[in-house]
DNA sequence: CCTTATTTAATACATTTGTATTAAATAATA
DNA sequence: TATTATTTAATACAAATGTATTAAATAAGG
């Protein structure tokens, strides 16, 4: 029997080679040998995992996705904290205020521009969209039951609003660190939310 | 003496062309050749008015910069109109209400990509960032000098605000143009303008 | 120790790419 | 009309790329 390793951990190791040669050189560069040798593996090595570069490069997306959704996912309310600063704080899970998410928004940024005219990609695009839409209507929503919020305001006009200025702002610091900076964002949004309530 | 060409007026047509083909098929597939076809020209003589592949990328880039900028700035105050109707009509200038429009911000978003692997573009990226943030500024300052905004507006993080909702929304209904539609983007936009208002 | 399913490494090949070169075509001026 | 500066077209070439093939290496089970 052959070295025993795991497939999936050993895919995962790829796709973040794949993100590293994405930051590093951008998404044109990421060829089948330069993701093979940040990998450190060879390129008959590599394709046992992945039988193509366009399988590679959605299983590197779907990586970015999950990561973000689980994000997402992984908060659970606690009744004794102050719940504008417990949204605030969720909200900050989506920005990239450290390494590991400025690298996962560089990437998704890469993938975005793909989508445009890879239209198999979309369906993953979209179910990040709708995944983050639905977290930021929660954190809408719990500010309106926990009556913090302003009276009158449309919750489904809130959420596109908010969607809007998470990502722009994202977008805005990975352009643009130095003219608007992870502070300038962190304030803006908590300037925003507190915009929202009484 | 040879056939007289305008040189300007040629490259801003392959310009064009090279948009065409990146919004057709992707910033990795704009090469010579297939941008010279789409131009209806041999390469050699694309290579006459673009001597090299990047220098025919940043023009191309420059372009919807220069276009952008053009329309923020061809726009002038009218005294005899409701001043909240005229600004929102000047920011749905930026917004990607129609197929120019659209062209345009596509071809932004994959130059943006490049952006983050090529420093040698983050001028003219920062330099597009910075002509929209004045524009969005003269936006809320001219409602805040008419007494139409509310009082305790922090002018500057309204910018900020603006600015992400503005690029934020593009980017939401390139990508997802049937979850996030048109007029939701423009609803979302006059409902933002709207509360900043008394 | 030997067998064997699996993984790895090396090489090959056709295609596409950016760039360079050179000859032909063009059209305004003398 | 003849000249000539400029533009266009065609071809060439080295480098990089995705993919395929084949032999070698590996390590768990008999």
């Amino acid at each position: 029997m052959p070295k025993i390793i795991d497939h999936h951990k050993r895919k995962i190791r790829i796709a973040e080679a794949t993100w590293k040669v994405i930051v590093d050189e951008g998404i044109e560069k990421a060829s089948v040998r330069k993701i093979a040798q940040t990998a450190g593996l060879s390129v008959g090595s590599l394709r046992h995992y992945f039988s193509s570069q366009s399988e590679l490069l959605r299983f590197s997306m779907e990586l970015v996705s999950d990561r973000v959704i689980q994000r997402l996912k992984s908060r659970e309310f606690s009744e004794d904290r102050d719940p504008l600063e417990f949204v605030t704080e969720g909200v900050f899970e989506v920005l990239p205020i450290d390494e590991e998410r400025k690298i996962e928004m560089e990437v998704w940024l890469a993938f975005s521009a793909k989508v445009l005219v890879d239209s198999t990609l979309s369906e993953l695009s979209n179910k990040v969209y709708d995944n983050m839409h639905q977290g930021l209507k929660n954190v809408i929503h719990v500010l309106q039951l926990l009556q913090y919020a302003k009276d009158g305001l449309c919750l489904e006009l809130e959420v596109n609003r908010l969607h809007a200025i998470v990502d722009g702002m994202a977008m805005h610091h990975l352009l643009n660190p130095e003219h608007f900076t992870e502070d300038e964002m962190k304030q803006t949004l908590i300037y925003h939310l507190q915009s929202l309530c009484k």
